[in-house]
This record gives structure tokens, sequence and C-alpha cells, in this order.
DNA sequence: CCACTGACTACTT
DNA sequence: CAAGTAGCCAGTG
């Protein structure tokens, strides 16, 4: 029978291609949306990074604790899962700065250790 | 199809 | 460092 792609060829590769880079992340390392829009092949699509995640980490099993914004800080507010997301980053070896900052010379993937 | 939204980023003041 | 401005693009109504 005829290969066909079906399942969710309804939203663009680039949607999809966000899912398998974030999934991708190892532990004890974050990403910025930016760069994820990057290695999903936007660069520009670092706001529809956070939108994906929240349409498919529902659905999918996305560590999403993983993204951060190009500041290495949490975007999230207080109260709305930014404390979740430090304590999964920190569970996973993840440290923070006293300004509630993540060194991304250190933690970020594809880094190595800034020197 | 159009308008608005949004876990962003970079530049400027 | 904080606030304002502009660009960017897909999801949702």
């Amino acid at each position: 029978m005829e290969i066909k792609p079906k399942k969710s060829d309804k939203i663009h590769p680039f949607t999809r291609n966000i899912l398998a880079v974030i999934q991708a992340i190892p532990e004890g390392c974050v990403l910025s949306y930016g760069r994820v829009a990057a290695l999903a092949g936007n660069p520009r699509g670092a706001r529809q990074v956070s939108r994906i995640l929240h349409s498919m980490s529902r659905k999918h099993d996305l560590p999403w604790h993983r993204v951060v914004n190009a500041s290495g800080r949490i975007s999230l507010p207080r109260g709305r899962g930014y404390e979740l997301q430090k304590a999964l980053l920190e569970s996973e070896g993840v440290h923070f700065s006293p300004s509630h900052t993540i060194d991304l010379s250190v933690y970020l993937w594809g880094a190595d250790t800034g020197v």
C-alpha cells in the first residue's frame, strides 16, 4: 500500500522539528527558544516554540523545562510554572545564579565550559 | 480568510 | 538594569 505520512501532517514540519529538538535535549542542559527554533529550521520562530510547547507538551512528553529564554532565565511568571521549571532543572544538575539565572556558558546544549 | 495572541530576541533610549 | 520599539511566525477564534 502506498506510504502515507498521515499523522499530524496538519501541522508544519517546523512544528514537528521543534518537538524532535526539545526531546533531543540531554539532561543537565538547556536551550533557548531561539536556539530550538534555529535547530528546527527557523531562527525567527522563537515565539512559535513557546506556542508549540503550550499546544504539544500536553499530548507529547516534552521536557519543556529544558527550554529557557536567551538570557538564561525562566520566562514563566511565578506561580505559573517558574518554580516548577526551576525545580526540574535543579534536579537534573542545572545550577542557578543568585539572580535566578542559568549560566548558558555551562548549561547551554552545545556550549563548552565557556573557556 | 482576517485579527489577535504569545513561555521570544535584538536593538535603542 | 528597565522600559520602549520593531520584527517574526504559527496556532486559535
